[in-house]
DNA sequence: TTGTATGCGTTATCAT
DNA sequence: ATGATAACGCATACAA
């Protein structure tokens, strides 16, 4: 009958309710090893009873920490990030870490002001994907002092931390089984390069592939599509029209979605893969292995990047020196996809 | 040579390098059209020259908003969860508001702590899925007085704001489907039903499509699956093993995830689809459309959903009274994996 | 171990 | 149109 909590509570009614004060009230919510036992149940019960629930932007104001991460990603829609946002979020939840999340649709500038946005919402770190940034956005995390990792791309000479794997040489070891089972005529279905590296680099580690050989990517071989299943069968498509003499008999796709897209195409114009063409992707995503056959493709780690990523800011963030360049494995996974070419 | 931006600058660095007070820094910043224009743009060029960004948690603090969205979620590896959130973080950055999301695991109690964790956060509003909530839950917003509203489930009685459709009666009608064709015996490869009401919803509306036409749900030929490719290839091989005379020769699947297993496992084993057995799912995934046969499925508009949850947020936060019971509409998508029972 | 008091960087109210 | 100043809710250095 006495109780009223018009408003929602805060320390001071805790404090007030518990007869102690305030700081007493932040220990046992903060450092309860340092309030005696007695004390701290009081106070604890006072928080049930009147169901407190911490002022985050007052504790952040007070502390300048704020107990989040964020993670700005090209897109959702690729489920490869999306697994990957989901093991970082599940490891931040286990250790009291909460996440934001925005997503730059492939656009720099873009990017930029998504940066900005989580900095001025006092972030404690910050997650990136690849290296292509306006220069502002780096400058900004740095002058905010704002730690910050990127991953899906690895370099010993990177100028900031990461945590990933080199895309060229990824592209150029399953070019290379391309070559080992003999094919000559390569084509590739890239995904967008433009703000994009890792499309990019993934490109040039076919070309590597084909330096090797004495060989080179014919640039009507080539062809760069949005991230999407109808591009990949497009792409096939057009591949497949070359005339014959320049019709690739192996495909590289940036992706296992142009992958996919590739694959079920051939399916419905009755082209027999790997017989009449062998194809590759990029990522394993989790239906890779289901297809039939199934798709021959790069695994990439993203759940471990995304979590190696969360790990080492967490560490940074306490003030550890962890190191700050980290590189995956990615292996190249032979199913069935690939074969010889028709002879 | 004499500008030393040691630390950060905040609003009182600015005012003095302008030569103005505090609130009018804040002015500019926030209402700008309140500000005579030669002071403005002195005030402009300063934060632009400081470098100068706005710190949150004392915004929030002072003015008990955030600009932050809270959405929690059960994964971001379903891919039509992910493009949900998609289109709800697209959305919000275009008004200025940042997401923070989190994860559940179909986890009630985990939700539950999530649920607080970005109340303490201070989000001004929050995104839920589903009706199944621990009452804790519901309760805690409610108290704090967070605005919220649940996705992907609807009914007019709803007790709190929600958008989304009738999940058992879109299972229904996707069933009616299969009946419409000629089936009676109807396998079911559900999803996980435990935490989660859609997954029972659906299961239900095959029932109702079932008991109209006096026919019943054979209890061997429901099997609850978790939510991956693997699983609906299982699924698919457990029901194919049933003797003949209990074989279903139409499959509803609980999700696309379980029907794309259901469908590429049949091919595995040579069952030809849909000639020897209809399968159906639920979603629409960007990749039903592309398989061949193209899989039948009921069509859920996840970005619209997200969309319509975020406006109806961002209203309610200024102060409107938008609709708070919000039904979508959700197409049956017929396409190759359906067709008369063999006979 | 507990309490007191100050300050964190804003917004918003009230003057001017 | 602009300035002075009091909250906002908490953490923390310091005192007891």
């Amino acid at each position: 009958m006495s109780e009223k909590p018009l408003n929602t509570p805060n320390l001071q009614d805790i404090a007030t309710a518990a007869g102690v004060s305030t700081a007493t009230v932040s220990r046992v919510l903060n450092s309860p090893a340092d309030v005696r036992p007695a004390m701290r149940e009081r106070v604890e019960a006072q928080i049930r009873a009147l169901g407190y629930v911490r002022h985050g932007a007052a504790r952040a104001l007070a502390s300048s920490r704020s107990f989040t991460i964020g993670a700005v990603i090209p897109t959702l829609e690729s489920a490869i990030f999306a697994s990957g946002v989901d093991a970082v979020e599940n490891y931040l939840a286990e250790t009291g870490y909460t996440l934001l999340l925005a997503v730059t649709n492939y656009d720099l500038q873009h990017e930029y002001e998504q940066v900005q946005a989580l900095i001025e919402r006092g972030v404690d770190g910050m997650i990136l994907v690849g290296r292509d940034h306006d220069a502002g956005t780096l400058n900004m995390l740095e002058r905010q002092r704002c730690p910050f990792i990127t991953t899906w791309t690895y370099t010993e000479e990177a100028a900031h931390p990461c945590v990933g794997f080199d895309n060229a040489d990824a592209a150029r070891r399953i070019t290379a089984h391309l070559l080992e089972l003999g094919h000559k005529r390569i084509g590739v279905i890239a995904g967008v390069t433009e703000g994009n590296d890792r499309a990019r680099e993934r490109i040039i580690g076919v070309r590597t592939a084909l330096r090797s050989r004495r060989l080179k990517l014919q640039e009507d071989c080539l062809i760069e599509k949005p991230y999407d299943v109808g591009a990949g069968r497009d792409g096939l498509r057009y591949l497949m029209s070359l005339p014959k003499s320049k019709r690739p008999t192996a495909i590289f796709c940036g992706n296992d979605v142009l992958a996919i897209g590739a694959l079920l195409e051939a399916q419905h114009m009755g082209i027999h893969v790997p017989d009449d063409v062998s194809i590759v992707g990029f990522d394993d995503l989790p239906l890779a292995e289901h297809l039939s056959p199934g798709l021959t493709t790069v695994h990439v780690p993203s759940r471990r990047m995304g979590i190696s990523a969360a790990q080492y800011l967490l560490a940074s963030i306490a003030g550890e020196s962890p190191a700050t360049h980290n590189e995956l494995p990615t292996d190249i996974m032979v199913r069935g996809t690939t074969a010889p070419p028709r002879r």
